[in-house]
RNA sequence: GGCCCCGUAGCUCAGCAGGAUAGAGCGCAGGAUUCCUAAUCCUGAGGCCACUGGUUCGAAUCCAGUCGGGGUCACCA
């Protein structure tokens, strides 16, 4: 139950019956908001200003009208013009009981809606290359494209969660390079790993697997064929280790999607490529060198371009490397075509702030290969600066020195990092201090949210203690006499439940999950300081044991409350403990 | 030089598809604990929302430009 939603859809009828013929899209408009300032009532709307100059009205005139109507509805208790015409409506409690009610009934699937009607989006996430385990610096793009993907279904999308592997191309060659190396150490060799070579520890092991199926005749074998069979050992570990490393923040992909599928004759590249051709969206041609910063090695000859400046970019795009094979954009295209072709009309992408520049060539591949029909999203993490007590990390790219992902989750474990990261727009960059992460004091949000779960268990445990004859089932909170909670504190507190289905819809479709950490984080504050007020008013208590009734009804909107909060860690990925240890 | 992101309290950041008197945490100053977990709460001081124009009933929010910070810039992935 939306309580705002429900008065969106009341005011925008009593539009309709009032001046019939009134623009849907301009009634897209219509907004029913909890105002800033509670004084000015529950619920308000800006219905009479979107819609008075197209009517050639004065706000207040239809704001005026608007309020007649209302007041014919039982659930309003006042309504009133404020302002240049704002319409604030009061609410009868009965309302607020309401919510409460569809809470308990609803639990874990509260605040789900069918805003997507199930249509089928791709959340493609992490598609690191598959060259090392995971380093600090994927951390916040997987973490955040986990909590979007679950955002997206929570709100009635079919998500579809994606890692694209890059397992073709010149670096994964030097992965098999590296890995041959490591196999001849295996065998004894004294080896020095070449600069550009991956020198990290986490190939010895593919060189002793390699030792240990092969012995020694890959040595007899000819170099180029030797380094593709190291390659294949060596990406099938590293996809292991990156499988095993998203684990660890409990992430699971739908889909690994293997970039070589699409090469090759009769793949995807080369259909798409035909496609493209038959469309008219490539040509052969020059390209100008960028302006200010020509590279040494510019090369001006005729190659084969996306028109991509017909799409929003800002230069036609190369397809075919001087070498006659394909750039890794003209496989993106396909393999965005495939993804097309497999029925998503919706696709998000999130990319690492150094993935910027490849933002509107992306879209344009979308909308080209979509003929305009599908919409993409690319959502870019910014970076994170690893800090330890203030101090900077240093990041060296020395294999002993580099911090991995892994490194991180097992210093401050998977929900600290996965609400520290969520607890910031993506957009902006971050700070993250190893220090105040592991701290357990309300300056660290995880365990300020945390505690406030914990707490709200906690005081269920003390009801049983203290009155073992009250009956605490979920069918007997269900049934609890909520009219009971009238004081101004309750009802501020259900007001922040009731805000919850609002909140996961417009985080949905502004596709920014830490909007619900931050309000996660509210009411996890609301719920501490409306426990705080028991001390002074003893009448705020929860636990009663003079009065069951009462008892039983602050319980429902404590469990409220700690249902609220649990789903939306649960979004996040942040487990809810039951107590803190 | 082109493109993208950012600029809000001393610090770190929110600001909900333009809305009423711009918020929170930290830090600072004070206060609350025989009582449901003080792992918490309450009170106070603290702002030209970088700047200049524009759009309109109304701008921190949208547009243009300026300044400042960061990222990125064929044929890598």
């Amino acid at each position: 139950m939306d309580i705002f939603a429900l008065f969106t859809t009341r005011v925008i009828d009593a539009l309709h019956a009032l001046y019939p013929g009134l623009d849907s899209g301009l009634l897209a408009r219509v907004v029913v908001e909890p105002p800033r300032d509670a004084a000015h009532g529950d619920l308000s709307t800006n219905a009479a200003m979107v819609v008075a100059k197209p009517l050639g009205k004065n706000p207040r005139e239809v704001a005026t009208a608007l309020v007649e109507h209302f007041k014919a509805d039982a659930d309003v208790t006042s309504v009133e013009v404020a302002g240049p015409g704002f319409i604030n409506f009061r609410l009868a409690n009965a309302i607020w009981h309401q919510v409460l009610r569809s809470v308990a009934a609803q639990g874990a699937d509260f605040g789900r809606s069918n805003a997507g009607r199930g249509e089928k989006v791709n959340v493609e996430y992490v598609s690191a290359n598959p060259t090392g385990p995971m380093h600090v610096g994927h951390t916040r793009g997987a973490v955040f494209g986990d909590a979007l993907a679950s955002l997206m279904a929570w709100s009635g999308y079919d998500v579809t969660r994606e890692y694209y592997i890059n397992d073709t191309g010149g670096q994964t060659i030097i992965l098999g390079r590296s890995a041959l190396l490591r196999y001849r150490q295996a065998l004894g060799e004294t080896i020095e790993i070449p600069s550009g070579f991956y020198p990290g520890d986490y190939l010895i092991p593919v060189g002793e697997a390699l030792k240990a199926e092969y012995g020694t005749s890959l040595l007899d074998k000819p170099e180029e064929e030797a380094v593709l069979i190291a390659r294949e050992a060596a990406l099938a570990v590293m996809m292991d280790l990156i499988r095993a490393d998203l684990a660890q923040l409990n992430i699971h992909h739908d889909v690994f999607f293997s970039e070589r599928t699409l090469h090759g004759v009769g793949g995807d590249i080369e259909s798409t490529l035909a496609w493209l051709r038959e469309e008219g969206m490539v040509y052969e041609g020059r390209l100008e060198a960028p302006k200010g910063k020509t590279p040494e090695d510019w090369e001006d000859r005729e190659q084969t371009l996306f028109r991509a400046t017909d799409y929003g970019d800002d230069t036609d795009r190369a397809l075919i490397k001087s070498d006659g094979s394909y750039t890794y954009f003209a496989a993106d295209i396909a393999y965005h075509r495939n993804k097309y072709l497999r029925g998503f009309k919706h696709m998000i992408n999130v990319l690492g702030a150094d993935h910027s520049g490849y933002v509107k060539r992306l879209q344009a591949a979308v909308k080209a290969v979509s003929h305009g029909e599908a919409d993409m999203d690319v959502r870019i993490c910014q970076l994170v600066r690893l800090l330890k007590n203030g101090e900077p990390f240093k990041m060296s790219k020395r294999s002993g020195d580099l911090v991995t992902l892994s490194d991180v989750v097992e210093e401050v474990g998977s929900d600290a990092t996965r609400f520290m990261l969520l607890f910031r727009r993506n957009d902006a960059s971050m700070d993250f201090d190893f220090a105040l992460v592991k701290e357990q004091t309300r300056d660290n949000p995880v365990f300020y949210v945390q505690y406030a779960h914990a707490r709200a268990c906690s005081i269920f445990r003390t009801a049983r203690r203290d009155m073992p004859d009250l009956d605490l089932s979920a069918a007997a909170l269900a049934g609890a006499e909520v009219e009971l909670l009238s004081s101004p504190a309750d009802l501020e507190l259900i007001r922040m439940v009731a805000t919850w289905p609002r909140t996961v819809a417009a985080a949905a479709i502004a596709h920014e999950p830490h909007r619900l950490a931050f309000y996660v984080h509210d009411l996890a504050a609301a719920f501490h300081g409306f426990w705080a007020k028991g001390k002074d008013d003893p009448s705020l208590r929860f636990v009663n044991p003079s009065d069951a009734k009462l008892t039983l009804a602050r319980l429902a909107l404590v469990d409220a409350v700690r249902q609220v909060i649990s789903n939306g860690l649960g979004i996040l990925g942040v487990t809810a403990p039951e107590e803190l240890s």
